[in-house]
DNA sequence: ACAAAAGTGTTGAGCGTACACCCATGG
DNA sequence: CCATGGGTGTACGCTCAACACTTTTGT
């Protein structure tokens, strides 16, 4: 098929930064490339928009196509738009590209165009990879991106299940900050903050120690006063 | 000219959120549309990329056109990018966003392509103007971002000239987020953030009152602790 | 019994708000 | 001399970092 048009020649396409924690390391969902160009190196999953289609609808599409993710629970939001326009090699693209965070890693399906998909820990990707395209700079910048999140927003609560306790959402700060935080005062700033947390009623025992109790998101927009990676600990 | 592609056809634009401080009020350069669609209606200033221009450049390009701006000091910064399907009735676009802050409101210039340009307070324009296509929205992210930016980053300092007083920074906190501040507290505040000011040593009489210093910007990536707009004052 | 983890108490330091107060000018 | 705005001092309250301590489990 050939599309016309009289004005300049955009593709456009939407690139997904998908992140999960898996064996206390933040990772992000990655493809193999399959043909040129980069053939081989990492990539992050995407395509192109359909002529129909809304951007966040094209990006829960290719995240669907890489994991079985169910698209309802999933919660995409826009990080930046990226269009030099030397990018692709094939032509002029502008890229718009989604953060997604998931619990529990749903192990990616293989059948699909990309020759190969998997669970890769950031800091390997950013420090020892070569990746495809601009995809280094989308990824650093979805990552920063989390790591702002977590300070006045309920975002930690999308990388745990529904229900959670104060130590594994705990975990998800320390493994997406690189750092180490007092359990006693965190439990206090979470558990006091309005509407990030709200309890169940239920109690849990993982392993030795005192049972901990159960809670489930609060529904803030914002977290006030937000927990400071810089000073916060 | 006709286009060609084996993709998806988008036409790929870029508007611009230009703010300024005048009489006291936030406003934004705008562009009442000549011709259809929503001719007539007050619109972002904006068009197309170019094909082998970088989506920063188009913009700037853009603002240039409407604005006697010189190019090297203004600073854009991306927004976001809006997509939806049906945002222009003429065909598939997608528009990338960018926020520019300019100190002192250079005059519109009036013979370009657009009918004629103007500032525009935001409160008007948000509260009680039909604006072209998406561009409310737009407008309004472009606001929030500023508000959001006066609290960690030196962006205030954008609106005013390379050498200010405290008092004029206080203004533009003060219109920018529509609340009054207490002169004693932001003065001790800004000048004991590291890196917000450094001072000029010059003093200047702006009517009666006591003479007060110059600073320049201290050139702080991030504010810390924070001006938070929900409690500082 | 012991180690480990959950959660609470306590304390001292630092920051922010409110507001009183002094300084330096124009009229 | 007074009004106006620039800038500093002070006191109270609050939050937070540090860390001791109690609670409750697995082994």
């Amino acid at each position: 098929m050939v599309y016309t048009s009289e004005h300049p020649i955009f593709a456009v396409t939407v690139d997904v930064v998908a992140l999960t924690i898996r064996e206390d390391a933040l990772c992000a969902l990655m493809v193999r490339r399959g043909g040129e160009p980069f053939a081989g190196l990492w990539a992050l999953p995407g395509g192109f928009v359909e002529p129909d289609e809304d951007l966040r609808a094209a990006a829960l599409r290719e995240l669907h196509e890489e994991t079985a993710i169910s698209a309802a629970d999933v919660r995409l939001e826009q990080l930046a738009s990226y269009g030099e326009p030397d990018r692709d090699p094939r032509g002029r693209t502008v890229s718009v590209a989604w953060l997604a965070v998931l619990p529990h890693a749903p192990e990616p399906r293989g059948g699909s165009d990309a020759a190969s998909a998997d669970w890769r820990p950031v800091d390997e990707l950013l420090e020892a990879e070569h990746l495809a395209f601009d995809h280094r700079e989308i990824l650093s910048a979805g990552v920063e991106r989390a790591r702002a999140r977590l300070e006045y927003t309920g975002l930690a609560t999308e990388f745990v299940d529904a229900h959670f306790t104060v130590a594994e959402l705990r975990r998800v700060y320390e493994v997406v900050w690189g750092r180490r935080l007092d359990p006693g005062n965190f439990h206090r700033k979470v558990t006091r903050t309005a509407g990030f947390v709200t309890r169940v009623g239920e109690f849990v025992n993982r392993g030795p120690g005192r049972p901990a109790e159960l809670f489930r998101f609060g529904g803030a927009q914002v977290l006030y006063p937000p927990l400071s990676r810089w000073t916060f600990g």
